[in-house]
DNA sequence: AAAACAGTTGAAAACGTTTGAAACTGGCGC
DNA sequence: GCGCCAGTTTCAAACGTTTTCAACTGTTTT
């Protein structure tokens, strides 16, 4: 069972190969003809339509497997105008992405529509907007709907449904799902509150995003509730990311009073927190209380785990893509989905205590 | 610049939304018919070809923008049985996934393939295969070529390039990008010997991966050159998953002579053994030292910062970029590259000390 | 004035598929 | 023999493009 006597070597593999030349593509007219057929036949033997006798079939079949035909997905969705794809859009294969896709996938499995995640794979961000060339370009084409994770911009009128999850604000625009972020916020910042801190800062998201800027607004609502005085130097910017997380937590640790508590808008900049601590020599939740928003899996894994906001992510993937196929039956759908976020609560919150 | 004030809440956006209902797809004989020039001139003029008058032009863009008409790429596709699309296939979004995925957007700017990531999003492990299914299906109708991210099959012949990074090992087969996983294993273990460490386990990687068996390889290889007793009870599968590196790990630990050193197969299941060791109440690296493999971010992140094998992801991205590229140019190929891995010291491992 | 020409434009074929309607089978009852 | 039927199969049109080639301009050359 051991691999020590192995004689394959990863050395023997480097060989030229010869130039790329395509394997001739196989249609449906050389299966027609394989198998004695009409065209018209063999499209209704592999679509399983009725009106085909049964030995026909297995002859078509036969011929089909014998020739490795496949239908050509641009032949066939450009005479239907429809492709039987569900595409998911994302901006970045980030933790939120990937756990809303899960909820997607499970819900999408034995469903007659497939799944397509479909990134532009943009390195940096100088490309924005790119969501709405995209659905442009393979709207009603290769696509017959979509679900579009954290749109930057407004969703263009496409000829397919749409929705957004966790969508950038504005009148119209597409159906969309999202957490209840004013609740969820609130109850983060309360959490601090009633631990006894009374410096509390607070690192914004993306601000292009709904989510962000209601987040915001929980955030100054509990802290105005509970009559803590308001003071702007405790909100900076983070951008959902972890090194800007990291950057903003630097500067509020800079600062002439330094918050004893952080809520940040998402789980990254939070873990951002958390390691721009570590290299100060902080120690969480000792000297400083951090709670986040999200709950995705690297949570759990930080040490300690990460005091945070639950989104349900895969249900809310679940939900966007029920409202999809209720959209493609053409029934009516919520306009705007909003799902509970609830706190839980780990390892990164603290008491205050006073200071050194 | 506070939101305290912002009179938008979310509550008042849960509107029916009416069913929906698709607007009226544009094609281009709607653009001629208003431009008042036939569909050919169309063409022509939006695809920038020669031979059409600067007034003409003008006024075709003019109806373009006006209907906002946009080419069907299944129509344009099947007419020149040509997409200009490169396809990303991956199984999941981790971050091995997303760095190789970094690398080769960052060498697709401004080349004249577009770009896309494509996983089945598949969140079970029910579906074997999908990459072949995937790749059939695509091929040739809206992808020109792929580059497929760790493929656990055999990929079928298509009718386009295809490159495989880390692929599985097997006669044929497309070209391949992988690093230099024997060397890297080989230094991996060395390391973890070097420092004194006799008991050394190994967690291996998922074992329908070439790159697996050669880690496992350099393991085997390393332990027998530095004259350490072979033990296969040091061996246990860890199948690249974090959860499964940790049921190894607690495996590993109750064995009546437990390792003081694990090199695991991938980072993830590197994090795994942290986790495992962290959930025991052990100390790392004064318990345990772990070296991972891949050197993906996650890394710098863990508490402490993982020793590992650096493998430069990003660009065997962009090398796998380059080779799709050659051969979409018919241009000769390298049947196989092989990238140098390098071995990244970190702070999860130090000198064996007797145990307590 | 005819011919050649460069610059534009348009008609039509082709890409591979699906589908509604038409045509072909025997078999049956009249 | 005729009409009718259900069961099959094929014809041909359609989907939205791109591209070849012919046709049409107006201008210049012979």
């Amino acid at each position: 069972m051991t691999l020590l006597h192995r004689e394959t070597t990863v050395e023997n593999m480097s060989i030229v190969s010869p130039e790329f030349e395509a394997p001739k593509k196989v249609t449906i007219e050389d299966v027609a003809r394989h198998a004695g057929v009409s065209v018209a036949t063999v499209s209704k033997a592999v679509n399983r339509k009725y009106g085909v006798a049964k030995a026909t079939i297995e002859r078509v079949n036969e011929a089909v497997r014998e020739l490795g035909y496949v239908p050509s997905m641009a032949a066939s969705s450009m005479r239907n105008s429809a492709s039987n794809v569900v595409g998911i859009l994302l901006a970045g294969f980030d933790p939120f992405a990937t756990e809303v896709i899960k909820g997607i996938s499970a819900e999408a499995v034995n469903k007659d529509y497939e799944l397509m995640a479909y990134s532009a794979a943009i390195a940096d961000d100088k490309t924005v907007g790119w969501e709405r060339d995209s659905l442009i370009r393979l709207g009603g084409t290769i696509l017959d709907a979509a679900i579009v994770l954290t749109p930057s911009v407004a969703l263009p009128e496409v000829a397919m449904p749409i929705v957004a999850i966790d969508p950038r604000m504005g009148p119209g625009g597409p159906p969309s799902i999202a957490c209840d972020s004013l609740a969820g916020a609130r109850a983060a910042t309360q959490h601090l509150i009633d631990l006894g801190h009374t410096r509390i800062a607070h690192i914004r998201g993306r601000t292009d995003l709904t989510s962000a800027l209601i987040r915001e607004q929980g955030y100054c609502q509990a802290i105005a509730e509970a009559g803590l005085p308001y003071d702007p130097s405790m909100i900076v910017d983070g951008g959902y990311r972890r090194n800007w997380g990291a950057d903003a937590t630097r500067k509020l640790l800079a600062l002439p009073e330094p918050p004893t508590a952080i809520f940040a808008a998402n789980d990254s900049s939070a873990l951002g927190v958390m390691d721009a601590a570590a290299e100060m020599g902080l120690s969480i939740p000792r000297d400083l209380s951090v709670v986040g928003f999200d709950d995705v899996p690297e949570c759990m894994y930080a040490t300690p785990a990460l005091t945070t906001v639950a989104q349900p992510l895969m249900e809310m993937g679940a939900q966007a893509y029920r409202t999809i196929l209720s959209m493609l039956g053409h029934e009516d759908v919520e306009n705007s989905l909003k799902v509970p976020a609830e706190l839980v609560v780990r390892g990164s919150t603290a008491p205050f205590v006073a200071a050194a």
